[in-house]
DNA sequence: AATCACGTTCAAAGCGCTTTGGATAGTTTC
DNA sequence: GAAACTATCCAAAGCGCTTTGAACGTGATT
């Protein structure tokens, strides 16, 4: 069908050791025929067969994604598409592959375990870490190279990750609201068994205790990041007797929710309550143009992806080096969503 | 490293063959050896190796996706995360890979025929058609099988398409508005090259036209589905002399942007003016819960990938057969965005 | 002139599977 | 009891590459 390595060289009238050669640049083949073997394979569109080269090197050149998603509510991660995006970008320039396999629930551990006996690819990203992720260990055990996007707190032994510091950005979203007057502060957080939303939290509550000011549990609301969810915890905080005039919140999609639970009282955002998201830069989802609709903690999932894959691919290629570790820094972008507390609230 | 084909036939005292033919469900195989076989295989965790397997069948047993993604803007399709998720509990079932390559722009092409070439693929499914969509001949030139989700208008020659009937959903939901009253109907549609996009413009001014309601060119307006566009599409047109009492909206993302400036303006969506969006369904962004937030057209993005990924597999299992099409009817849900228009429009 | 070194090329083995074309032993059939 | 099946198993070839070890000039060295 398509042009395989022995054609080739039978038209070239070398051996199929001399063209491979050629082509993937060893220097054992002189200048003159090197040009002539990799003409004729640009001429007859020739590329290897991924198979046997795999095959033949011991290597899938394929890195695998496996995207959760439960039975139940189908839900699945909306960071995720821009994150795979920008990781292809990194495969693509390294002749790597990318493949993507769900899992629902349970049998995530077969699949992962079944990438690597099938040695399908050569390492994983792990998504959406929560705490004490189990994956983590199964990973180190079946000797599978992988990165974690985000962290696992509570495991010991160390391993690679990329994160955006969660604690920090939260930290100082929460004082920003802090110094404009806001004391009473509503957190809208994603499931807190979820790495991220935990740490979101800490970085919340901490922020608060440094100026003294006590967490309100009842403020505090975690759940799947719709905007239903956005929508309803401000709903229900903003009708307790003493609301909030702020609300911190985990993602954009979220806080769409939240304005409108604030416009449904009557109430302008950035003016009577403000609101602060963390803005995953999704292409999608557009944090407003020139001017951010929403003040944000900012972090591009996308340039995370391309970071991420690149730790990774770097782990494959030396595969003794200690784990590395990127922590990435949230920028905090000012928008229209914000202003200072509403005075009649220090009477 | 892990267990193969050889060491595990050697355990057992039998030639690979048996082994591989016991495995595979060949008959020529004892019950009692294939018993002790598959014993032995779970116990091992053995599962051959895709490559080996692939090399020596012929099949990658994988199939393509190509995300599409330009370096200006950097936009990926939302509704991909969700038509991945379905697509991949197909292949999951039927022991397919899904692999991903992202393509900026011009390098499209290139990645469908690198894909052919390194055989890496038995099929692709073709994302986001266009009008007159070139990928399209090029799959059929290269002899890749493919189906398309969504349809391209202008091709002659037959292919294997999914699509949601775009333009008798879009159809309806006029004349659902036009039976409430409404006369002055805005349009915020998707990039009008895009093929839905097309057909859904074509459904909206075939309604009107049929209750002989003029569309008005200025009441149109077609871009890049984000929450920024519908916000400033639906702004502009409201600030209209003669301001629409409705819109339809292509997306919920866009319509999240379209009620923000009906909001703005001080009017009451579902009251002022009524709002129809077309549902994908996502799983992060829901029309609301139990009652619909938007009145919409609804077509589930997932279950369209499970589909395609079915009419796909089963293409490439009979490659003879002639192409297949499936047309699914959205349903219309009409939620909390429509009433009836408000009578002073009609003194 | 024999030796060595070097640059260039090749034949063949091997990666882990499937599949073809026997072999072998036990059963029927006539 | 010989011939013909039948059921069960196996050795070996082949899928399309990479890589090892060897061979072949050719010019430099002694």
């Amino acid at each position: 069908m398509s042009m395989n390595l022995k054609e080739l060289s039978h038209k070239l009238g070398l051996s199929q050791t001399t063209v491979s050669r050629a082509l993937n640049g060893y220097p054992e083949v002189s200048e003159a025929t090197r040009q002539r073997v990799q003409h004729a394979a640009k001429q007859h569109d020739y590329r290897p067969s991924a198979r046997a080269k795999g095959l033949a090197t011991g290597r899938a050149l394929a890195i695998g994604h496996v995207i959760q998603t439960s039975t139940q509510h189908e839900m699945v991660n909306p960071i995720f598409a821009d994150f795979i995006a920008g990781a292809g970008e990194t495969y693509a320039r390294n002749g790597y592959e990318m493949v993507l396999s769900i899992a629902e629930d349970a049998a995530e551990e077969q699949v992962y375990r079944a990438l690597r006996a099938r040695r399908a690819v050569d390492g994983v990203i792990v998504h959406a870490p929560r705490m004490n992720d189990a994956r983590i260990a199964l990973l180190n055990d079946i000797g599978l190279p992988f990165v974690v996007h985000g962290r696992a707190s509570g495991i010991a032994l160390p391993y690679s990750w990329l994160d955006v510091n969660n604690r920090s950005a939260f930290g100082r979203a929460t004082t920003f609201l802090l110094d404009l007057g806001h004391r009473r502060i509503g957190l809208v957080n994603g499931l807190e068994f979820m790495d991220f939303a935990h740490r979101r939290r800490g970085g919340f509550t901490d922020a608060l205790a440094a100026l003294g000011v006590a967490a309100d549990p009842t403020m505090m609301r975690s759940g799947e990041m719709t905007e239903e969810f956005g929508f309803t915890s401000a709903r229900d905080m903003l009708a307790d007797a003493n609301p909030p005039t702020a609300f911190l919140v985990a993602s954009i999609i979220c806080g769409l929710g939240v304005r409108r639970a604030i416009e449904a009282v009557g109430l302008k955002m950035g003016h009577d309550v403000s609101v602060i998201i963390h803005d995953d830069v999704l292409s999608y989802l557009q944090n407003g143009g020139a001017v951010p609709i929403f003040t944000a903690t900012r972090s591009s999932v996308r340039e995370a992806g391309r970071l991420a894959a690149e730790m990774l691919l770097h782990n494959i290629a030396t595969p003794h080096a200690p784990a590395a570790n990127i922590l990435l820094e949230a920028e905090l972008m000012v928008g229209g969503s914000t202003g200072p507390a509403p005075s009649q609230d220090t009477p």
